[in-house]
DNA sequence: TATCCGACAGAGG
DNA sequence: CCTCTGTCGGATA
């Protein structure tokens, strides 16, 4: 049922502005694209598909609606409604209930409540998509348990919060251990760690209803909590204390404050204690926990959490798969599985950027679960039942993590991991350790990961000196050099100390670098969750070739796929994960992993490019100049105005009318939108006239200022300059006579071709494209050939996967083919073919002709003919695909720069590396 | 001076 | 809400 929510919103507007009570529910239907047929027999009534009674409307899995009297409870009606058999019958997703003047509404799948005035009902219509097949985001749905404890969790914060002063870090930290200790508490008296209930009944009888008494009692709980069961100490508490096993393990190692309770947050500590905390998922819940109390997160609940299925994209490539197959080959022989379950015991998994541990988690809940079928295995082929135990230990788990209380509860979280490990563990054969005591928990260091020196975090020997097996995983922090804070930019220039440049390297490329230092030449791999950025454009040639020159190469990849996890407000990015070896490896193959929604594909490979397609080590470097003899392509004209030299169409024709003898100081101006959907932009082109005659039009004056303003504020020496001639765009590039070649700097990742067209000098192009000057149809066919976007698909920037048109990354390197004039008038007439062509065209923008779905079959054809001829200028033989289009123009590439090269002997070395 | 980027941002369905 | 697709201006060389 596809219906466009504009008309959803409107609809029901209409209903509710002419409310006609008898017709409400039938233009409510009607909004959400149900059948007229539908409608029109439920209206007659007296029809099978009405399940509901009396003169309410029941419609079965969508709706059930009842109208009241004015005044009646609609909350009330709707509590009884949902709890109704002919609900429950009929599979009802929603109740409504309205007087006509308020709605009441429950979406039963969902548990959502929704109460409105009808007058305000369309801005909730969100509400009811479902209803029109609009499924509605629910965070964590499929884990109720651990959103309501973690909502709980949060208001006790919150109460905890207003009682006590918190501006000290170290009362900051005493909270969170507070927090953690209080969880684990709750999550032990549900899963028979302690007594059922023992914590909560204890409170409940040992404190006073306003909350005094609280803090006493836990300072007293975690001491005992703390003792051994025979220390004389233990005598001295009261009994119901005494009851209390020991716990330790580090968990209450350092004697913390105790945060003093009030009435409300004694009683939500007991709401906590009725929750059933066995249902906890350690895995994510470790994340939602800490976003509810991290005030910075809770806008964006869990946004960044890495989710269960991205986790074992990484480490199933990573040692998983591997130690699966070690497995199957090992079975039926008990020396090797006796080698495997040693190896398990071994190996350390290493988190950089753990935050509240999921990598950890499910690395060690994995390895378990792995040690479990070996043992299967070893007791499927002896013949004596050997009793064995795990030998998996959280202490083979290392992490780093910046903030305090993730670091709180990844340590946490881990005991948790264990202990569900440990229940599986009986479950399977019967018997298992002990619960009490804690053992160590994962070393997961609280600092900065680009600081800390990772081998002390994680030593990469045992203490005799032997090598470990090392993995190190996780999804380090994106972060672009406009949003980074001062010690962020410091710590990467301190990890890239070694690096001339470091450019427009995101921050996480600073975790791929230390860890490619760590891994070489040692038994260890590391792969990572990337944005797709640092394998894509300018940052290619900067990461990538020192890292090869390292002796390390990419183990395996999964090309970019859009970031998602069941938060919210999930983080508006494209990733890439990328497992990193040592070349001397040959344990595994190269292999490239390739995700869509439906499925997920390998190819196994020689190698893997930095572009992380099959291909060579190569890097493509940023240059000044186009390879061949071609026109040089500019950057587009920056504002920088703050929207204050750019005109609405009503705005021009008034200053046209009133000023006639300025008309010429308004152009049309182009950024990529217009250019590629249409539409106009006007703007103020005043290049060439001088401020004082700017100034002297009233109108000018205020639009001039605001610009000199903000350029002032801005206070970088490029603005500083542009405040001196406020009236122009800070940065100027128009050409003065002829055309230019448009070319937008983003466009759709859909688009077989960038659109491109040609301009006139008069029509302005913003710093959203940039321009050929003066560019002959030759150089216009083969950019907008399927060679050169092919080119430009692999060595582009993008946006998220949009492509990024650059002058120094896509123009300057393309190797461009040696043609005779014959071969050039050519591809000018083919061409100018395609020009003609989209004239036929006068409504369509360019976005409609280049849309994949829509390009008219002329223009396609005419496309396919100058793609072929292009290709011809390469080799007679037509290329089978994009990839061997690519290995041909890379090949290209390095003999031409090879060959520049050997030119200019004299110039440096053009790596900027080192 | 020129230009690459954005755990995006804004519009539209 | 989700999907689609390119603004704008700072930081960097």
């Amino acid at each position: 049922m596809a219906i466009s929510q504009a008309r959803i919103i409107e609809s029901l507007e209409q209903a509710c502005s002419n409310l006609n009570p008898d017709e409400f529910i039938f233009s409510f239907l009607d909004a959400y694209g149900f059948p007229k047929s539908t409608i029109t027999r439920l209206r007659k009534g007296g029809d099978s598909r009405n399940v509901a009674e009396g003169d309410d409307i029941g419609l079965k899995k969508k709706l059930y609606f009842r109208a009241v009297s004015k005044g009646a409870d609609l909350d009330a009606e709707v509590e009884s409604l949902k709890a109704s058999e002919v609900i429950a019958r009929n599979d009802i997703r929603f109740v409504i209930v309205t007087d006509f003047e308020s709605l009441a509404a429950f979406d039963l799948k969902a548990e959502e409540r929704l109460e409105t005035t009808m007058d305000e009902l369309d801005k909730q219509y969100a509400f009811f998509l479902p209803l029109a097949g609009y499924e509605k985001a629910v965070m964590y749905s499929e884990h109720p348990a651990d959103v309501k404890a973690s909502e709980k969790m949060g208001q006790l914060f919150d109460l905890i919060r207003e009682r006590n002063d918190l501006s000290k870090p170290e009362d900051i930290h005493a909270l969170n251990v507070f927090l953690t200790r209080l969880l684990f508490c709750f999550y032990a008296e549900d899963t028979g760690i302690f007594e059922q209930g023992q914590m909560t009944s204890a409170i409940q009888s040992c404190t006073q209803e306003d909350g005094s008494g609280v803090d006493q009692f836990f300072t007293d709980l975690f001491t005992v909590l703390n003792l051994e069961p025979d220390a004389p100490e233990r005598k001295d508490m009261p009994a119901h204390f005494q009851a209390f096993p020991y716990v330790n393990g580090g968990l209450l190692r350092d004697d913390e404050p105790i945060p003093e309770f009030g009435r409300k947050a004694r009683r939500i500590l007991l709401d906590c204690g009725s929750l059933n905390w066995s249902a906890i998922n350690p895995d994510i819940f470790g994340s939602m926990f800490q976003a509810v109390i991290d005030e910075e997160q809770r806008g964006n609940l869990g946004q960044h959490y890495t989710s269960v299925s991205n986790i074992m994209k990484v480490i199933q490539p990573l040692f998983l798969d591997k130690l699966y197959a070690e497995l199957e080959k090992s079975r039926k022989r008990d020396r090797k599985l006796k080698e495997l379950l040693i190896r398990l015991q071994n190996l350390r998994v290493f988190d950089p950027a753990c935050g509240s541990g999921n990598f950890l988690i499910i690395a060690y809940k994995e390895l378990r679960k792995l040690e479990m079928e070996v043992i299967d295995a070893l007791n499927a082929i002896s013949d004596q039942a050997e009793m064995y135990y795990s030998g998996i230990r959280l202490s083979q788990f290392y992490g780093i993590e910046i903030d305090d209380f993730a670091h709180e509860v990844a340590t946490l979280s881990l005991w948790l991991a264990e202990h569900q490990m440990n229940m599986a563990f009986k479950a399977k054969f019967g018997y298992a350790e002990a619960a009490l005591p804690l053992r160590d928990s994962g070393d997961i260091v609280c600092g900065n990961a680009l600081r800390l020196d990772w081998e002390e975090v994680c030593p990469p020997a045992d203490g005799s000196g032997n090598p470990r097996e090392i993995y190190i995983c996780g999804n380090p922090p994106f972060l672009g050099t406009t949003e980074r804070s001062k010690e962020q930019s410091a710590d990467m220039k301190h990890v890239f100390s070694s690096f001339k440049s470091i450019g427009y390297l995101d921050i996480v490329a600073a975790w791929f670098w230390k860890g490619a230092n760590f891994i070489k030449g040692r038994r260890a791999k590391c792969a990572l969750v990337s944005t797709n950025s640092i394998s894509q454009g300018d940052q290619t040639s900067l990461l990538w070739p020192p890292i090869f020159e390292l002796g390390v190469s990419i183990d395996f990849c999964y090309q970019t796929f859009t970031w998602s996890n069941n938060a919210k407000n999930k983080a508006a990015v494209h990733v890439v994960i990328i497992g990193l070896k040592n070349n001397e490896d040959t344990s595994t193959v190269p292999r490239i992993f390739e995700t869509s929604r439906e499925k997920t594909t390998v190819l196994k490979v020689d190698n893997i490019s930095p572009y992380l397609v099959p291909g060579p080590n190569l890097a493509v470097y940023p240059r000044t100049k186009p390879i061949g003899p071609v026109s040089k392509m500019i950057f587009g004209n920056k504002p920088t105005d703050g929207g204050h030299l750019y005109v609405t169409l009503e705005e021009r024709d008034e200053f046209i009318e009133k000023y006639p003898h300025y008309a010429h100081w308004i152009r049309k101006v182009l950024g990529s939108k217009e250019f590629i959907n249409g539409g106009e932009r006007w703007c103020f082109w005043l290049a060439h006239i001088p401020l004082e005659d700017v100034m002297n039009v009233p109108e000018m004056v205020s639009r001039v200022e605001k610009i000199r303003d903000l350029r002032i504020k801005a206070g970088h020496p490029a603005a500083l300059k542009g405040a001196e001639r406020p009236h122009t765009f800070l940065q100027l590039a128009q050409p003065l006579k002829g055309n230019y070649l448009l070319v937008p700097r983003v466009s759709s990742e859909r688009r077989s071709y960038v659109p491109m067209g040609f301009y006139g000098v008069d029509t302005i192009s913003s710093d959203a494209n940039q321009m050929v000057p003066n560019a002959t149809p030759y150089e216009f066919g083969i950019l907008t050939s399927e060679m050169h976007n092919d080119w430009m698909r692999t060595v582009a920037g993008r946006l998220k996967s949009d492509y990024r048109y650059s002058a120094t990354l896509v123009y300057n390197t393309f190797p461009w083919p040696e043609v005779t004039d014959e071969q050039r008038k050519h591809i000018e007439e083919l061409a100018e073919e395609i020009l003609l062509i989209r004239e036929d065209y006068p409504d369509k923008s360019l976005a409609d002709l280049y849309d994949p779905d829509k390009m008219p079959a002329p223009l396609r054809e005419a496309h396919k003919s100058l793609d072929r001829a292009v290709e011809k200028l390469y080799r007679d033989k037509p290329f089978r695909d994009a990839p061997e289009r690519l290995e041909h123009l890379f090949a290209r590439y390095e003999k031409l720069i090879a060959e520049e090269k050997a030119k200019a002997p004299a110039k440096k070395k053009a790596t900027r590396s080192k």
